[in-house]
DNA sequence: TATAGAACCTGTAGTAACTATAGGTTCAAG
DNA sequence: CTTGAACCTATAGTTACTACAGGTTCTATA
């Protein structure tokens, strides 16, 4: 029986991105080089796959390319600690709360200025979110 | 006594942003092109002040220029009522709030394998975080 | 086996909201 | 009058993709 392999398209699918990003994150340095078919088209293999979706996952909690790049360099020379790893997580989950931080501050003042305003038929001068706004 | 004026670097020292952002909001049409100088450079007024700063400040609370071009629309044609401000900045706050609960739930996820990884020194292949993600 | 069309290939340009640079001109202070 | 800070225009770079264009290959059906 023959290992399993995937066209780029499949591959995509199966980490929930299209082939583009796919191209992108070769390009970017991320996603290694497959081998090629006799026509050219790229041949990948499990490990590509779960390389992707770690890609994919890092990027839906909001790691930079960067910071992946980062993680993935753990992975690919295994002389690096698991402490490595937790600085690179606990960092993010600094940035993110501090995200969350600055979003609620924002939300807090929409939502007064928001209250502020009565009525739908009210003139743009007399508007007290412009007013907040543009005084 | 005379009117009181700026050049770029003033105007944009008041809202605290760069010249070069006063150009793109220039070229974006968010702020009018001023009467210039003889040798062509630009002369802004109070107004102008207002205008640029009101900008600033809807960006700080998470605007798109393309929402803030809608809300200098409704300041610029008086034929507005409060109520389509109220529209435009409710549902910024919802969009605020969809994205707290985004990182709220992503923060968690963070912490969650902060937490499981114990050590400084363990190998990377045991280590929790890459697992959860890798595997 | 021929062929249609889906999927692939490369390369470039576009997105948001700026920032940075280059190469030149004008303004204001001493 | 000179010097250097601030201005001018235009273009390219940033992040993480997405969307073409124009061509080739693969695969399933007739």
């Amino acid at each position: 029986m023959q290992i399993s392999t995937f066209s780029i398209g499949q591959l995509a699918r199966q980490a929930n991105c299209k082939t583009e990003t796919v191209h992108y994150y070769e390009k970017s340095g991320l996603m290694p080089e497959p081998p090629r078919s006799e026509g050219g088209h790229r041949i990948y293999a499990l490990e590509h796959a779960k390389r992707l979706k770690f890609i994919r996952r890092c990027r839906e909690l909001g790691f930079s390319l960067d910071q992946i790049r980062t993680l993935l360099s753990f992975i690919d020379e295994p002389n690096h600690s698991c402490g490595e790893v937790k600085g690179v997580a606990i960092a993010q989950s600094r940035e993110v709360q501090g995200k969350i931080d600055d979003l609620i501050r924002l939300k807090q003042a929409l939502d007064t200025m928001v209250n502020q305003c009565k009525g739908t038929n009210y003139p743009i001068d007399k508007c007290p979110i412009i007013d907040a706004l543009y005084a």
